[in-house]
RNA sequence: GCCGGCUUAGCUCAGUUGGUUAGAGCGCUAGAUUGUGGAUCUAGAGGUCCCCGGUUCGAGCCCGGGAGCUGGUACCA
């Protein structure tokens, strides 16, 4: 039974996609989920988490593929052999929430939920299968009132994150304006729209003539492959790429040149009046055209966003490790999707949500801004049979309210101090027999000794300089710590 | 899913035409320094050369298959 391959040791790995998150990333991922919920709070709507597991048919519909449950989302069978899958938002568990409880709940339903999603796909940089959504919605409110009202939260849940005005942009544009043009430009074929849409999307990725490319015939990408594209005449892709290179630096401009645009249909007038009476609201709110544009080119998933569809950019620029210049892209969308709470029941359910992927969002602010977490204040533990004095130290700096502890374990002193130089402390406080005859401790500020050994190369002149360092009575030590933890 | 690239120490990588004991830098541990994080010097630890099979007297290197990672693309609710 047990030979020696059985007991070869496991491989210490984890599934990809799923990344360790350490103290920085916590750090930042909690406070934008605070700021952002706290916006979402003051707007006056309520928190609500659903938990994680669905019924595979309540997301069902919405799959990127029916026949296959396990595609897209992490799916399994519950022991009475039903299919549930882990939530890839919170909007579909939203919509069976409202559905299940529509009898019970105010109308118009508007609540808030931060928390994990889970979507079974390949992960790439900054995409995770496991990431965290900050989501808000207003289920029973037809009109571009409550779309507005969305736009100007997801600018301020942007700047509560802390992208300031310019990092970060709100692009608008809507779905009904999109089937006019289409309309216009005769593509009326359901699967060929499909194709164009996923088209237009992709401006930002290969600019206009790839986008040109994948209308028509189709486009190879760097690797050789090809992409079959959606097969549209010249006279067709030029109507199209009028109306989406049509966006304007100003919201005005933009809804004049939408307006005279060709031949606009019923529904393509209709997204227009939507986005001017958006556009009247932000006015309105004072939210400027830095904040918030107008772009043709705004697409989003094509499941079941029905009229305004909108998107947040962070627009900070970060190097990577080969210092070129990236962008992290898309952190949050939203729009309206007024189908997806009726499909549970036979009346209209109109509805308009926005997301912020905390996640990713998280991760672009630790990189540009090299987020790091301070470390408690470590008390040196130099004579092992006054533990009890060290402890008791550690705990007046704690209930003080400076995270603090004494150090664990046999080392010596220099393994001690590279331990807390390790750890980030702010400081160390030393208590050794010289301290204890004249009833006082050494605090050592580390970031100052380190400030003041930079350039310093002797190693005499360093140990016995000492630097950041000085001496003062027990009873002060709380203050004089207190006073360097507090100077960040 | 489709197309490409890559895989040698914790990390970044070198390794000649297939040849004996697989290397470097950084990092890590320790000492120089009974009680001081940096720097310097010294020493030490650390390897399934991704896996399986084949060719060969001999494979880190050549051939076949597989896995993983990574980039592009598709999809992205």
């Amino acid at each position: 039974m047990s030979t020696d391959q059985n007991q070869r040791r496991p491989e210490a790995r984890k599934p990809r996609g799923f990344p360790d998150r350490t103290a920085a990333i916590i750090a930042t991922e909690r406070r934008l989920v605070d700021s952002i919920s706290a916006v979402y709070a003051r707007w006056g709507f309520e928190a609500l988490d659903t938990g994680p597991f669905e019924y595979v048919d309540v997301l069902g519909k919405f799959l990127p593929d029916t026949d296959r449950p396990n595609a897209g989302v992490f799916a399994l069978q519950d022991d009475d052999e039903q299919w549930i899958a882990l939530r890839y938002d919170h909007t579909a568990p939203l919509a069976r929430y409202v559905a299940e409880n529509w009898e019970r709940i105010p109308k118009p339903f508007r609540r808030y939920s931060a928390g994990p999603v889970w979507r079974n796909e390949k992960p790439g940089p900054f995409r995770y299968r496991e990431f965290i959504q900050c989501d808000a919605d207003s289920v029973g409110v037809a009109g571009p009132g409550a779309d507005a009202e969305m736009i100007a939260i997801a600018a301020e849940a942007m700047e509560a994150a802390g992208a300031a005005k310019g990092e970060y942009v709100i692009r608008v544009n809507s779905r009904q304006l999109l089937d006019g043009i289409m309309e216009t430009a005769g593509v009326t074929d359901p699967a060929q729209r499909g194709t164009v849409l996923r088209a237009l999307d992709k401006f930002d990725k290969f600019g206009v003539e790839g986008v040109k490319l994948l209308l028509g015939a189709g486009r190879k990408d760097d690797s050789g492959d090809f992409t079959k594209g959606a097969g549209l005449v010249a006279n067709q892709t030029d109507t199209l790429l009028e109306f989406t290179t049509a966006g304007s630096v100003t919201r005005a401009e933009t809804l004049r040149k939408l307006a005279n645009s060709v031949g606009m249909t019923a529904s393509g007038m209709q997204g227009v009046r939507d986005l001017s009476e958006i556009d009247s609201i932000l006015n309105a709110l004072g939210i400027g055209e830095e904040s918030v544009s107008f772009d043709p080119q705004i697409v989003r998933g094509l499941e079941y966003y029905t009229g305004p569809v909108f998107e947040a950019e962070f627009l900070r620029e970060f190097r990577d490790t080969d210092g070129n210049p990236m962008r992290f892209g898309s952190v949050g969308g939203g729009g309206r999707y007024d189908g997806l709470v009726a499909r549970f029941r036979g009346e209209p359910a109109p509805a308009t949500g926005f997301s912020v992927g905390v996640s990713r969002l998280a991760a672009a602010m630790a990189v540009s801004e090299g987020a790091q977490v301070d470390g408690p204040v470590l008390v040196l533990v130099l004579d092992k049979d006054k533990v009890g004095d060290y402890f008791a130290m550690a705990n007046d700096l704690r209930r003080a309210g400076i995270r603090a502890e004494a150090y664990l374990g046999a080392a010596g002193m220099k393994a001690q101090m590279k331990y807390a130089d390790r750890r980030g402390s702010p400081a160390v406080v030393i208590v050794g027999g010289n301290e204890r005859e004249k009833g006082v401790v050494t605090i050592k500020d580390l970031n100052a000794g380190a400030a003041a050994a930079k350039g310093m190369t002797d190693n005499e002149a360093w140990r016995s300089g000492r630097p950041g360092q000085f001496e003062c009575p027990r009873a002060e030590m709380v203050e004089r710590i207190r006073a360097i933890v507090g100077q960040k």
